[in-house]
RNA sequence: GGCUGAAUGGCAGAAUGGCUAUGCAGCGGAUUGCAAAUCCGUGUACCUCGGUUCGACUCCGGGUUCAGCCUCCA
């Protein structure tokens, strides 16, 4: 039985789609102004692996997973501009790199990808709604607002009210607002700036409405869960709510995701602070697999600290459960299905039913491939079957995807040895050891060890795998 | 200032009112021409002070420290 920490209640529930069987899923996604950072990397790949958890659950065609893309708002203009192009090319361009960066990360497409700018009919349909039920106003600069005060279990994502937000507020306050917490639902553009018309003049909508009109209009006025960073949840979230619960008079969302954060040196990363690694260039150094498990190696709402040190010790761990799967690289998993029975399978089950407990569901792993590698050497025919096992399990989070023998030997950095050179210095070697020329064997291996590979004798042969 | 959430072994990171997390690194052994890999074994924890309890790292309360939110951010 699925529970879910849901941040509305602040409480772990049990998780009851709202149509039995079928789950609705929307989270919110990029601002496509700018490659993607690590802290993006960890909501594509937390709600990809509960996306796939679910279908696991609930069936695949049972999920409904959308994931909006945001390609206007005022950092894109910015963006824009300092660019001197089109602000469809810039947004068409950092989408398609994205799509570039989660690929590689092993994320699955979700079902939908809505954007902002095909939305402009529901935002503006939504806009209206609200200003005609009383919970928006038009302003002296010809602003939309929400109002707030209107709203009456505002803040109840936050856990706030409204008297402790404005007390602490430091935000300058636009004149035309009522209230300093109203937030804009439709901005008035400025000049060259691109703009839809309406009825309150050309314009733009605020941040917070167009995920509420995505959501809607894909999903329906009330669906089960909704996710993002941590980051969004005020005042983000909080406003999708008084937006869509102000328009329809009823419940939104009926669970709430919200991942921790990535950080550096104890400090969040972010955009505003700068300390923030992009997903391409970690990948230069890592593979996106050891990426993939530093990820899923916490839970998904503790804070996840990026180092290289933590990601070495990722690429150690994966190469250690690699090591075990390392003969079984020619049988296809694909015609293997989970033995549902198992007590891996359980115990793994058992974790992710858990909110999602990827940590535990890795230790499960671990000890499959210890398993596995016992019984390579007296039973290989159960070995083989657990190794399937432990690949079916492993990608219901993605993991263990790749060939073994690849993922072992890498691939050939600048200027290093290619695969050729290696496999002439090692048969060098065995000639060497028939010949019993121990000096000349461990001749080459120091100098196969000083370009980062390292040799492994085995009853079948010398195997090799970069450092 | 208000609010939210954390504090676990050398590092990373889970669970749990009494019993081994797991991984990386370390140490001992098996194995190996030497290694590596693997297997077996092993040490080091639960921020602090009180309380509840037969028993608390685990529940409750105070404190300390850290992070985040209250402003754009996944």
């Amino acid at each position: 039985m699925l529970h879910i920490q849901n941040t509305l209640s602040g409480k772990k529930e049990l998780f009851t789609p709202i149509h039995p069987g079928k789950v609705k899923m929307y989270v919110c996604g990029m601002t496509v102004y700018d490659f993607c950072h690590i802290g993006h990397a960890r909501v594509l790949v937390v709600f990809d692996v509960i996306t796939r958890y679910l279908r696991k659950v609930y069936g695949p065609d049972n999920v409904t997973y959308v994931r909006n893309i945001t390609d206007i708002d005022d950092k894109i203009i910015a963006r824009a501009i300092e660019n001197g192009e089109d602000i469809s090319t810039l947004t068409n361009r950092f989408i398609e790199a994205m799509h570039e960066d989660a690929d590689a990360l092993g994320v699955k497409r979700p079902d939908m990808e809505p954007r902002a700018t095909e939305h402009m009919d529901e935002i503006l349909e939504m806009v209206q709604t609200l200003i005609d039920k009383g919970l928006a106003y038009q302003g002296e600069n010809g602003d939309v607002y929400y109002q707030v005060s209107q709203f009456k279990t505002y803040g109840q994502l936050a856990k706030k009210n409204l008297d402790e937000l404005q007390s602490g507020s430091r935000v300058e306050v636009e004149q035309s607002k009522r209230d300093p917490m109203d937030f804009v639902l439709w901005k008035m553009a400025k000049l060259g700036e691109p703009s839809w018309d309406s009825k309150w003049g050309k314009g733009r909508p605020g941040w917070h409405i167009e995920c509420s009109a995505m959501s809607v209009s894909s999903l329906g006025d009330h669906f089960d869960i909704h996710g993002g960073g941590l980051d969004l949840k005020f005042p983000h979230h909080e406003n999708e709510i008084a937006q869509s619960e102000g328009c329809t008079g009823h419940k939104f969302v009926n669970y709430w995701i919200h991942n921790g954060f990535v950080r550096v040196d104890d400090e969040k990363m972010s955009k505003s602070l700068g300390n923030f690694f992009i997903i391409r260039d970690v990948l230069k150094t890592y593979a996106a697999e050891v990426i993939r498990y530093f990820i899923l190696n916490s839970h998904y709402m503790s804070p996840l600290n990026y180092s290289d040190e933590n990601l070495d010790k990722g690429k150690a761990s994966l190469t250690t459960l690699y090591q075990a799967l390392l003969e079984f690289d020619d049988i296809d998993p694909a015609n293997t299905v989970i033995d549902e029975g198992s007590e891996y399978a359980q115990r793994f089950f058992q974790a992710m039913d858990d909110d999602f407990n990827t940590p535990m569901a890795i230790s499960v792993l671990f000890d499959m491939s210890h398993e596995v590698n016992r019984l390579k050497g007296s039973d290989a025919e159960s070995a083989s079957l657990l190794a399937m096992q432990l690949k079916k399990l492993a990608e219901l989070l993605g993991l263990l995807e790749s060939n073994a023998q690849q993922f072992l030997q890498g691939s050939t950095s600048e200027g290093g040895l290619s695969d050729e050179a290696i496999n002439e210095l090692i048969e060098q070697r065995v000639a060497a050891k028939q010949e019993k020329n121990w000096s000349e064997c461990d001749r080459i291996r120091d100098l196969l060890d000083a370009e980062d590979i390292l040799l492994e004798d085995t009853p079948e042969g010398t195997r090799w795998r970069r450092k």
